[in-house]
DNA sequence: TGAATTATCCAAAGCGCTTTGGATTTGAAT
DNA sequence: ATTCAAATCCAAAGCGCTTTGGATAATTCA
């Protein structure tokens, strides 16, 4: 593999040991001239252009891969306008949005760009500059697309992107205008509905909901699922039993623990998350209960890849849960956004998931007092 | 906030709706004609060169605000070489690198990167692309850094890197040639040792290690520092006590079951990562074990932000761990990354980050059978 | 006051690619 | 053998920025 037509001097660094090699790295003009063709007929080879005969084309790639090269991306970025790049602006604020739901979500996406060879750019953000990082974005194309992570129940991206004309899947929906962008979200409000359900249905009364942050639309919708099973069984809201926050262990494991000494403590627990839910378990353990016997639990679970198996991919299905994989998810936004940026005339794609509900060891019927 | 001077056409969509608004941004040459200056002096106000007085500076800064400039990077990458992006390169092998350390590590090194004004990127590969990627990478600047993640015993990236000319930091160190090259790592082996020792203190003569991938150099490392603090103390090396593998939560629980499960099982447990302490904990719950009590479980913690609580920072110690956050290493590695970058000649940098013991509530003296 | 600086500013040449609008050559059709 | 269309290829014009090498105007110095 050779990368260089021309290698200039060795410079000695500081400490004497080298440090750069000056290297006139092959490009189109170079290339064209090693084959004795123009630049465009090269470009157009390489392109996949029918213009070209497929013995030019064959002897123009043969010589790209034996000097290894490949455009500059900043000059083919600048010519077609261009950036090969899917941008994800995150919020550095208090409410961390780097955390493993994240992280699943971005192995997921970031495997759909490969396929289809773009890059994945994540640029942390203070939460009031994101707007001007957006117009940023579009105005100098540093990407094509962008992925809208957790909206909230009072969501403006989405229109801003709108507005600007940049290509976006949002993770999640917002409310009001569902069909005006692409979307894919979990349907958040029946699986929680569906959870609490069972959970009556096994005879629970009480039953906490250690819920997500509720300004985020998807805690929003869960809460409504929550609400919409208990009022269905005419079973009143205490809002005692319910809180929101940023999803992690420490919290589940304070709010459970709060909930427990309640003078009417709750005989079942719902998480948001399997952050939270280990922190409940880890309460339950504490207080000498066992989950499933003296107290159920369950939980949104995001098949976190942590929490699976290698390989086989056999969870350790041990709670009882709804679930759908964010990994997969954020494969799916990730084509999603790849075709929607290849056809820009489309209509927007949305899709709501169902979740699967696993009946796990951690819940079973209230105790008798 | 304008960006826009001119406006084309409004175009409507096949559905429609308006799709796209044709904007003719606001680039050099625009914002120069309107300032009635030349590119260039616009070019030197707005990046500070001192050719250009004050006043013109202060009215070309007003004009680009009002307008909401800002120079397309393709164009200045292309002018300049510089990309603005630090490239973080991960396998999409069974090894899963997109896992809570790598996020925790990325919400640190993305700070500093926004702090300096870089982008992060993350290109998704095959293992075997590796190499080819990181000459794409340089030879087409579309990076100029690069963060090397989980250096392996038998390392032979940072080689290619060198001799390549890509400025680097690695997350870790390979063994051999330390000085040559920027590294930032924890001290793996005195770490374990440590842990090892306080356990063999409290009386535990049978030990096991649930450990990474040992083809990964810290979990290498780690090994080490085990086997030498049981060597000071006359105890032999068990190989049935030790496991090795991509830590996660059924793997801890796995290994801990198992080891239980022998006819002369070990009374301590130290695992890589709280990943698969968690499984050991879960274990010990399953097997009706008080952690601290009838068994002594102790981790490695890499203080991940999930098991961290909100704002005051005060996590939940209740583990005994030697411990050291990889999100602030993964700041220190981006700083480290963004002086390498701004200062060439500079000698390499080296940082060995000592952990911090803690004795928590889950190890104690061993059983008196 | 005239010469030598110094402070300001500019025209134009790239950076490496894509793409428009021809030019030339080839092959088939008459 | 001509004619016409298809197949190939190319020169040159951008894309939006930085930077070199001057030019011009404002100051300072003797």
């Amino acid at each position: 593999m050779i990368n260089v037509l021309f290698i200039g001097n060795i410079q000695s660094g500081l400490n004497g040991s080298v440090t750069a090699v000056r290297e006139k790295t092959v490009n189109l003009k170079r290339l064209s001239e090693h084959l004795g063709l123009s630049q465009t007929t090269v470009s157009r080879a390489l392109n996949g252009f029918p213009e070209v005969s497929e013995k030019t084309r064959q002897k123009v790639r043969d010589a790209a891969d034996k000097f290894n090269y490949h455009p500059s991306p900043s000059a083919s970025s600048l010519a077609t306008g261009k950036a090969g790049i899917i941008g994800h602006v995150v919020p550095v604020s208090e409410h961390r949005m780097i955390n493993p739901h994240f992280s699943d979500f971005l192995a997921g996406a970031s495997d759909a760009y490969a396929k289809a060879g773009y890059d994945l750019l994540i640029r942390a953000a203070q939460e009031d500059q994101e707007a001007d990082i957006y117009r940023d974005f579009v105005s100098r194309n540093r990407v094509d697309g962008v992925v809208v992570h957790g909206p909230r129940v009072d969501e403006t991206r989405i229109q801003l992107l709108q507005s600007i004309g940049m290509p976006f899947v949002v993770h999640g929906r917002a409310g009001g205008e569902e069909h005006s962008y692409s979307w894919l979200d979990v349907d958040n409000r029946s699986a929680i509905e569906k959870l609490t359900n069972y959970l009556i249905d096994q005879g629970h009364r009480r039953i906490a909901l250690i819920n997500g942050l509720e300004i985020m639309n998807f805690a929003h919708r869960r809460r409504l699922g929550y609400e919409a099973a208990l009022s269905d069984h005419g079973i009143g809201i205490d809002p005692d039993l319910i809180s929101s926050q940023d999803m992690n262990e420490p919290y589940g494991y304070e709010m459970t623990i709060a909930k427990l000494d309640m003078s009417d403590p709750p005989t079942a627990f719902i998480y948001s998350s399997v952050l939270s839910a280990m922190g409940g378990m880890r309460a339950a353990n504490v207080r000498g209960l066992l989950p499933g016997q003296d107290i159920s639990l369950a939980t949104f679970d995001d098949k976190l890849s942590f929490l699976q198996a290698n390989g086989s991919g056999n969870s350790a299905p041990y709670m009882t849960s709804v679930s759908s994989s964010i990994q997969d998810a954020g494969r799916r936004v990730g084509e999603m956004l790849m075709d929607q940026i290849s056809n820009p005339g489309a209509p927007p794609a949305c899709e709501l998931w169902k979740t699967d509900l696993l009946i796990g060891k951690t819940t079973g019927r209230p105790p008798t007092s």
